[in-house]
DNA sequence: ATGTAC
């Protein structure tokens, strides 16, 4: 399975430091080119292939794009960035979204710090063990009263979530597209996915998914830091979840009917899981609306599990966290930007990519306006988690990266450790640890993953964001 | 990532 890996691996030239390019020949219809350090491309050799293939689907404009932390994905790499000029026939593929439609991260900071939170630690991490639902399977803080309220869900996102008292405006203010992304259609939502769907609102799921209390380690940029609402010492909780079975079940749905498609419209892939539709024609138009419809219902997700983080600290501490941010990092998005000097309406897919806009952008809040936008790098469990911030001129249409790779297979980590064990030392490296089981806890050990700092350093190197905190876990619950 | 396969 996976790509036909007919040619020998992509040949490319360092261009700059941090950039690598990959010289288009047929049937590719652009260059690629890779952001990484020299370690980071050679461990990644391998899915260079899938840049290659990715620079084949019609109407594609730039390059086929990879982040530093590229690795291995369905038909895209993890770490892809593509864009595609809706008016020339460009495609949308699910591939391009991937399975955990709008994963992605929130970021909350509290008005206390880390020793204030210290005797009161254990009993946060209790609560929280408590009532964050997580692991495989059903489970939610929001029990949905039927089809009809899944429905306003996945129309509204988080702004549905605070309309019935889950939060507040300002909230809205700080989630990427205002907390619900427009053209949801829950038309093209199966019903297998919503069953999926009804009972996960309000959960984090399995894998690397995680809730983490966190402190400030490290400020490198202070105004920054302050207009995001940070400072050193401060205590802060970071979500990282999607849409669970509900985007999981979409996506299936769609590359099956995509891959139904593309024959009767003559349109050749070097890979299956590139499936794909024009944008403007019904299967394109199908997905991003159900694609719309999966990236609200993890933005309300992610509000109601903040909202559950929010009791909690209260009860506990007393202290209130706001929101930083909340950002896809897996997501298909309408956006315009200059193509050979010309502004064109493109579609953009990031799938393990963040978008980072720059300080300036029209579509920031007027309070990081001169900031720029936070973008939320979640690390691998018992290490860093880093806030970067957008650069003006920033490349692959203002993309940067998402997180750590995996170096260790499930399996291989499994073996490696176990999860008893894994658990004592994080306690003792003065981690609390509150998870679903002991499998899941060792699959997701510190060893399994690419240390996310180098990813990030490459990341500012090669001109795609720059850093502004780096945070540390005090504790941390998991599926 | 995912009721870790239809």
């Amino acid at each position: 399975m996976g790509a036909t890996a007919a040619a020998a691996a992509a040949e490319y030239t360092e261009e700059s430091p941090y950039r690598f390019r990959i010289a288009r020949r047929d049937p590719m219809r652009v260059d690629g080119v890779v952001f990484a350090s020299r370690e980071l491309l050679r461990d990644a050799e391998r899915s260079l292939q899938q840049v290659v293939n990715v620079a084949t689907l019609p109407g594609i404009v730039g390059a086929s794009y990879a982040m530093p932390d590229i690795h291995w994905g369905y038909g895209f790499p993890i770490g892809g960035v593509a864009a595609t000029d809706v008016e020339a026939g460009g495609v949308v593929s699910p591939g391009g979204v991937g399975f955990d439609i709008s994963c992605g991260v929130r970021l909350l900071a509290a008005d206390l710090d880390r020793r204030g939170l210290a005797p009161e630690l254990g009993a946060v991490m209790d609560g929280l063990g408590e009532v964050i639902p997580r692991g495989a399977g059903p489970g939610g803080v929001w029990q949905v009263r039927g089809p009809a309220e899944l429905e306003k869900i996945m129309a509204g996102g988080s702004r549905y979530a605070v309309e019935q008292g889950h939060g507040d405006e300002r909230d809205l203010r700080r989630c990427e597209d205002g907390g619900a992304v427009a053209g949801a259609d829950p038309e093209q939502v199966s019903g297998r996915a919503r069953e999926r769907g009804l009972g996960q609102v309000g959960s984090l799921g399995s894998g690397n998914h995680f809730l983490e209390v966190q402190q400030v380690a490290e400020v490198y940029d202070d105004a920054v830091a302050r207009a995001f609402g940070l400072a050193a010492g401060q205590v802060c909780v970071m979500i990282h979840c999607g849409s669970r079975g509900l985007g999981h079940q979409i996506c299936s749905d769609h590359v099956r009917a995509m891959d139904r498609a593309m024959a009767r419209y003559g349109i050749t892939v070097p890979d299956r899981q590139l499936a794909c539709a024009p944008v403007d024609f019904p299967e394109g138009r199908a997905y991003l609306g159900a694609m719309a419809a999966a990236a609200n219902y993890g933005r309300a997700n992610r509000q109601l599990l903040a909202e559950a983080a929010r009791r909690i600290f209260r009860r506990e501490t007393g202290a209130r966290l706001s929101l930083v941010y909340d950002v896809s990092h897996n997501l298909a998005k309408t956006e315009e930007h200059p193509v050979d000097g010309e502004r064109r309406r493109l579609c953009v897919h990031r799938k393990g990519a963040t978008r980072a806009f720059p300080p300036g952008h029209p579509e920031l809040p007027e309070e990081l306006r001169d900031a720029g936008q936070p973008v939320l790098i979640p690390g691998t469990m018992g290490t860093s988690s880093h806030v970067l911030t957008g650069v003006p001129g920033g490349a692959a249409f203002h993309s940067t990266c998402h997180g750590a790779g995996r170096v260790m297979s499930r399996h291989q980590a499994a073996r490696a450790i176990g999860g008893r064990e894994l658990r004592a030392r994080l306690e003792s490296d003065g981690v609390a640890v509150r998870s679903a089981s002991w499998r899941g806890l060792a699959e997701e050990t510190p060893e399994a993953y690419k240390d996310v700092t180098e990813v990030v350093a490459a990341s500012e190197g090669a001109g795609l964001c720059r850093r502004v905190a780096r945070l540390i876990p005090l504790g941390v619950v998991k599926g």
